[in-house]
RNA sequence: GUCCCCAUCGUCUAGGGGUUAGGACACCGCCCUUUCACGGCGGCGGCAGGGGUUCAAAUCCCCUUGGGGACGCCA
C-alpha cells in the first residue's frame, strides 16, 4: 500500500542532459525502491524552445536508459494529460481563482521596462526584483489599460510577511524570506503559463508525494510553496539533489565533451554503465560484504539499495575514466550474442563471411579490449590487415629465424585448424627445433603473422585466423627472410 | 549586489564526538602474460583556514575563504 508518486519533468527544449539523466534516474529508483508511481510529464509551455523532435528524443534517451515510467506519455494514467501544452484549462481555471481572490494581479509593464530595471538594479549593486509597479492598480486603471489594447501578463502577489521554512529531505531545513523576492509572473501575456504555476497546479493534480529535482529549483522552492498555500494544495515533500559538474568544477556544457545521454549512447556507452555510473554520482550503498567490486550494481541492485538518506548534498565532477571503465566492464561482461546484437558491424564484416564460428573465436581473443561498443570492430583490423612489416622482420633475417619459418610451415602442413592446445605444442616444438626460445621465438613469429609489435595474445591469433592464411602469412615472410 | 546551498585523497564517496580516516576510478610498483589489454597483489594520496564547545572534533557551533545556484513574460 504505497502512496509515493514521484515524477521527472523535463522540458522539451533539446537532448537529454546527464544532469537530467540523472534526476530521471533518482526519480525512478525511489520509486521502485518503495513501490511508489513513477510519473513522466512533459513540460512544454516555453513556445519558442520547445520542440517535437525534443519530446521524441527525450522519450528514446529515457527508454534506451531503461528508465521506463508508469505513467506520462505513451503510456496514459488516470491524471493526465502529461502534456502541459494540453493541461491549458486547468492552468486557467487556477489562475482565475487567485485573480478572484486577489491574490494576483494583471501586470502591464513592457519586458523592455522589465529588463532595463533589472538592469539597473544589477549595475547599482541591488536585487533585481519586481518593483510592483502594477500591484495595486485600480479596476478603473485596468480596464483602461485593457481597453488600449495591452494585453497583461498575470503576477502573484507574494506576501509580504512570515518566514517560509520548509524540511527539504536532502537539505534538512531551508528557510526563506517571502519579503525578498518580487511578484512572479505566472502567467505571461502570450497567455502561457509559466514554469513556477504549472508545476504547482500539475504537481497537485498529479497527486506528487516527493518532487525530486535539481538543486537549481531550490530558490524556486519557497514560490512555489506560496502558491500551493494560495491554492489552498497539500505540500508534497522536496527533495533537492546537487548539481554534476564539468571537469573544472564549473556548470557542465558542451565544452566539457558529451553532455547529453544521445552524445554517450553513440560513443559507445551501455545504458547499464551509464546508469550505474551516474547512480554514484550523488549516492552510496550502503557498507556491505562483498567480494566483488562494491561499486558494480545492477539497476535491481540499485533499487533495493536505494534510499534517500544516502543521498549526498555536494555537488559533484563528473569523472570520465570512472565511467569508461565501467562501461569496460560491462561491455567485457557481455556474451557473443549480446555483443553480436550491438554491434551490427560483425554481422556485415567480409572477415568473418566464409567462416561463422570465426567471429566468435575473435570475440574472446579481443573482449579484454573493449571499453566500447567502437572497440568490439576495431580489432579486425589487427587480423585481417596484413603487409610484411619490413622494419621489425628485418633484424630476424637469420638463420635461425629462417629455420623457424620453414618449421613452422611444416608442422602446421597436415592440419586444418589449430587449437589453443594445439598452438602451445607449436611453440615447444618450435622451440625444440630452432633452439630460440624467449623473445627470439616469440617476437619475429608475432611479427610474420600480423606485421605489428601489438595485439592480442599469440596463441589468440593463431586460433582465430584460419590456418591458411596463417600459413602464406609465414611464407610470405620466409620469403622476404630470404632475400639478401 | 542580495538571498540560498555546499566543502573528506586528483575525481566520486564512506564515516556524523574517541577509526591506524574506509572504498572506487586514476596514478605508481610488482605478479600474470615475453607485447598490449584483462586480471591479481601492494603503494602514493585527503578532513579548505581560523576561532570556539568538549576530557576528546573530520564529526557540533561561529567566522573567513572557496565553489555552485537563484534573483526571467526560461525550465
Amino acid at each position: 500500500m504505497s502512496v509515493v508518486r514521484v515524477r521527472f519533468a523535463p522540458s522539451p527544449t533539446g537532448l537529454l542532459h546527464v544532469g537530467g539523466a540523472r534526476t530521471a534516474l533518482f526519480n525512478y529508483l525511489f520509486a521502485r525502491a518503495c513501490g511508489g508511481t513513477y510519473i513522466l510529464r512533459i513540460e512544454d509551455t516555453d513556445k519558442e524552445r520547445s520542440t517535437e523532435e525534443s519530446v521524441q528524443d527525450l522519450l528514446k534517451s529515457l527508454e534506451w536508459l531503461g528508465l521506463s515510467w508508469d505513467e506520462g506519455p505513451g503510456k496514459g494514467g488516470d491524471l493526465g494529460p502529461y502534456f502541459q501544452t494540453e493541461r491549458f484549462d486547468l492552468y486557467n481555471d487556477h489562475i482565475d481563482k487567485l485573480l478572484e481572490a486577489g491574490s494576483a494581479y494583471p501586470c502591464f509593464c513592457t519586458p523592455e521596462d522589465l529588463e532595463r530595471e533589472r538592469a539597473d538594479a544589477l549595475k547599482n549593486g541591488q536585487t533585481p526584483k519586481y518593483s510592483g509597479r502594477c500591484r495595486d492598480l485600480s479596476k478603473r486603471d485596468i480596464q483602461q489599460k485593457i481597453d488600449s489594447g495591452i494585453t497583461p501578463s498575470i503576477r502573484f502577489k507574494i506576501p509580504l510577511d512570515g518566514e517560509i521554512v520548509f524540511e527539504d529531505l536532502i537539505h534538512g531545513a531551508t528557510r526563506f524570506d517571502p519579503s525578498l523576492m518580487g511578484d512572479f509572473v505566472i502567467k505571461r501575456s502570450n497567455g502561457y503559463p509559466t514554469y513556477n504555476f504549472t508545476c504547482v497546479v500539475d504537481d497537485a493534480l498529479m497527486k506528487i508525494t516527493h518532487v525530486l529535482r535539481g538543486d537549481d529549483h531550490l530558490s524556486n522552492t519557497p514560490k512555489q510553496i506560496i502558491l500551493y498555500q494560495a491554492l489552498g494544495f497539500e505540500l508534497p515533500l522536496f527533495g533537492h539533489l546537487s548539481m554534476i559538474l564539468g571537469e573544472d568544477g564549473s556548470r557542465l556544457s558542451k565544452r566539457h565533451g558529451a553532455t547529453s545521454v544521445e552524445e554517450f549512447r553513440e560513443k559507445g556507452y551501455l545504458p547499464a554503465a551509464l546508469t550505474n555510473f551516474l547512480a554514484l554520482l550523488g549516492w552510496s550503498p550502503p557498507d556491505r560484504e562483498t567480494s566483488e567490486n562494491p561499486e558494480l550494481l545492477t539497476m535491481e541492485e540499485l533499487i533495493s539499495f536505494f534510499s534517500l538518506d544516502r543521498v549526498s548534498k555536494t555537488s559533484a565532477i563528473l569523472n570520465r575514466e570512472k565511467l569508461d571503465w565501467m562501461n569496460g566492464v560491462y561491455l567485457r561482461a557481455l556474451s557473443d550474442e549480446e555483443i553480436i546484437e550491438l554491434v551490427p558491424e560483425l554481422k556485415r564484416s567480409h572477415f568473418f563471411k566464409d567462416d561463422a564460428d570465426m567471429v566468435h573465436r575473435y570475440i574472446s581473443a579481443t573482449r579484454d579490449y573493449y571499453h566500447f561498443l567502437g572497440d568490439v570492430i576495431a580489432r579486425i583490423d589487427d587480423f585481417s590487415l596484413w603487409v610484411i612489416n619490413k622494419e621489425l622482420l628485418t633484424p630476424f633475417k637469420t638463420s635461425a629465424h629462417i629455420l623457424l619459418a620453414e618449421n613452422f610451415l611444416t608442422l602446421t602442413a597436415e592440419k586444418d585448424s589449430l587449437s589453443t592446445n594445439d598452438a602451445g605444442g607449436l611453440f615447444k616444438e618450435l622451440s625444440k627445433r630452432t633452439e630460440l626460445k624467449g623473445k627470439d621465438l616469440y617476437h619475429p613469429i608475432r611479427y610474420m603473422l600480423s606485421g605489428k609489435e601489438e595485439g592480442p595474445e599469440l596463441i589468440h591469433f593463431l586460433t582465430v585466423l584460419p590456418l591458411k592464411e596463417i600459413r602464406s602469412r609465414i611464407q610470405n615472410s620466409l620469403e622476404f627472410l630470404r632475400e639478401s
